[in-house]
RNA sequence: GCCCCCAUCGUCCAGAGGCCUAGGACACCACCCUUUCAAGGUGGCGACACGGGUUCGAAUCCCGUUGGGGGUGCCA
């Protein structure tokens, strides 16, 4: 075998790759990257009743559009049930593993009555029950010493044997839970590194245990990293926090953003430059510096580096990635021509469609309308920028003087002077740089919007 | 309840015993620039949870307290 490092990413397809998931993948795979190792792929499908097989085409597609490729082929975990099959047996013939009968109703309600903790207790363990149809297979945890390991981002954790409960191994319809398919798996696969969320501390001990058991003896470096939480400080879920990588691409994040900002969480590189191509970040990487405390998914900060991203992206390909949140052609045109003025503005892509929506006529927002045409000289401005852009020649600095030229004419400051202009023809108090815009927009158009905001003042 | 983990500005990251009167970024505030909004520039606000040790010296090491989180499924 090599002595290549090879880690992976194992979600289970039950839900929509979401942010924490990422963000696990994304550092196994800068580790591999950085490290020349191998970014390898497992379907934690063993779960039948809770598999949705659209749902890893979802993953695969996500893990794509953020570019983090990986190693060979994903293995599938419904593939390997033979396998698991064959652990079990070797388990169960060194007397590491027991049949058990106990419905979970049964065990909860013993351990009500006993006042004890919760977990298994032992109930199957010498009642040597024939393993089969229908009983579930549980490891037998030895009753004293401890299970440790020196975890890369850690340090040293520590679990008493003690307190671990003979946990299930084969579920009673045969299928492996992921503790014994990971056990396997992880030593079919080669896996060096086992680099996954905090969440998964817990089970670890009874992963090392199994590991043991079969008499695996390469262990895996183990890194446990921090877990991403909300404002509440909770670990990130579905239900309460909008999780779902795909929700970020369609709201106009870019994947480049998107891996950039999730690189910075629980880690940074030294010299404090957060903002950077993908390159440098996998130069910078180091699996040890990684640090153990949860880290705030910050929203603000998300949006900031993606609006670093955007202004980074050569105007024509932002043109490209902008178009599809467009709604019309007319839209696109006018995108495709005044595209750099939007591209410095617009923190997420799916704003755009708020600074080109005058194409087709003011928008209508009374509060923009009020805000701008109380301006004491409303009447006056858009008077006399009919008059001054009637025999304008058509360009953006002949139409910048004759507008600085009526403010001045009319004691008003330029400031001030656009409001009536812009809220007439966009119906906006804010958009792109104004005369820009009007070139654009053209003559008879612009005057027509003109003239309605005139009438319309009264 | 039990087990495990965590603890530097509001947030993210830097700091691996003296370079720290703790640095950068986001957010926020002010000013500058400016046809709006942004962007950009300048400045400001703002933290080593607490208590004991160890040491000549601690944000950095040890112990405790407090606070927070995770796990506790025949989910993964």
């Amino acid at each position: 075998m090599t002595d290549v490092f090879r880690c992976r990413f194992a979600p289970s397809p039950t839900g929509y790759l979401h942010v924490g998931s990422a963000q696990s993948a994304l550092f196994n795979w800068l580790f591999a990257r950085s490290t020349g190792g191998q970014f390898l792929l497992r379907i934690e499908d063993t779960d039948a009743e809770r598999n949705r097989p659209e749902l890893t085409d979802n993953i695969l597609e996500m893990l794509q559009w953020l570019g983090l490729d990986w190693d060979g082929e994903p293995v599938h975990q419904s593939d390997r049930f033979d396998a698991y099959r064959a652990a079990a047996d070797q388990l169960i013939a060194s007397g590491a593993a027991y049949a058990c009968d106990c419905t979970t109703e049964q065990v909860q309600a013993r351990n009500k009555a006993a006042g004890g903790p919760p977990g298994y207790d032992g109930f199957c363990r010498d009642r040597g029950l024939e393993p089969g149809p229908g009983r579930a297979l549980r490891f037998r945890t030895p009753d004293d010493g401890v299970t440790a390991w020196d975890d890369v981002v850690r340090g040293k954790v520590t679990f008493d044997n003690a307190n671990l409960e003979d946990f299930v191994l084969l579920r009673s319809s045969g299928t492996p839970t992921f503790l014994l398919a990971n056990a396997v798996d992880d030593d079919f696969m080669g896996i060096t590194h086992v680099i996954r969320g905090e969440d998964h501390v817990n089970g670890t001990p009874k992963y090392l245990l199994i590991r043991a058991a079969l008499g695996l003896v390469d262990q895996p470096q183990l890194a446990h990293l921090p877990l991403l939480v909300n404002e509440g400080r909770k670990k990130l879920s579905k239900r309460r926090d909008d999780v779902s990588v795909a929700d970020y691409k369609a709201k106009g994040y870019l994947p480049e953003a998107m891996r950039n900002y999730l690189s910075l969480l629980g880690w940074g590189p030294p010299d404090g430059v957060e903002v950077r191509p993908i390159e440098e970040l996998i130069e910078l990487f180091r699996l040890e510096d990684v640090n153990p405390s949860p880290a705030f998914f910050d929203l603000k900060k998300l949006e900031h580096v993606n609006a670093e991203w955007i202004r980074r992206l050569d105007p024509a390909d932002f043109v490209e990635r902008a178009e599809a949140f467009l709604t019309d052609e007319a839209e696109r045109e006018a995108l495709r021509a005044l595209g750099s003025l939007a591209q410095e503005r617009v923190k997420v892509l799916s704003e755009l469609p708020e600074y080109f929506d005058w194409v087709h006529g003011p928008a209508d927002d009374e509060r923009s309308w009020e805000k701008a045409m109380k301006v004491p000289a409303a009447a006056d401005l858009l008077d006399g920028a009919v008059a001054g852009y009637e025999d304008a020649p058509w360009d953006r600095d002949e139409l910048h003087a004759r507008f600085m030229d009526l403010a001045a004419r009319l004691e008003t400051s330029a400031s001030k002077a656009q409001g009536p202009i812009r809220v007439a023809v966009t119906g906006r108090i804010s958009g792109l740089p104004l005369f820009e815009l009007l070139v654009h927009l053209g003559r008879e158009e612009t005057l027509a919007r003109l003239r309605a905001g005139r009438a319309r003042l009264g």
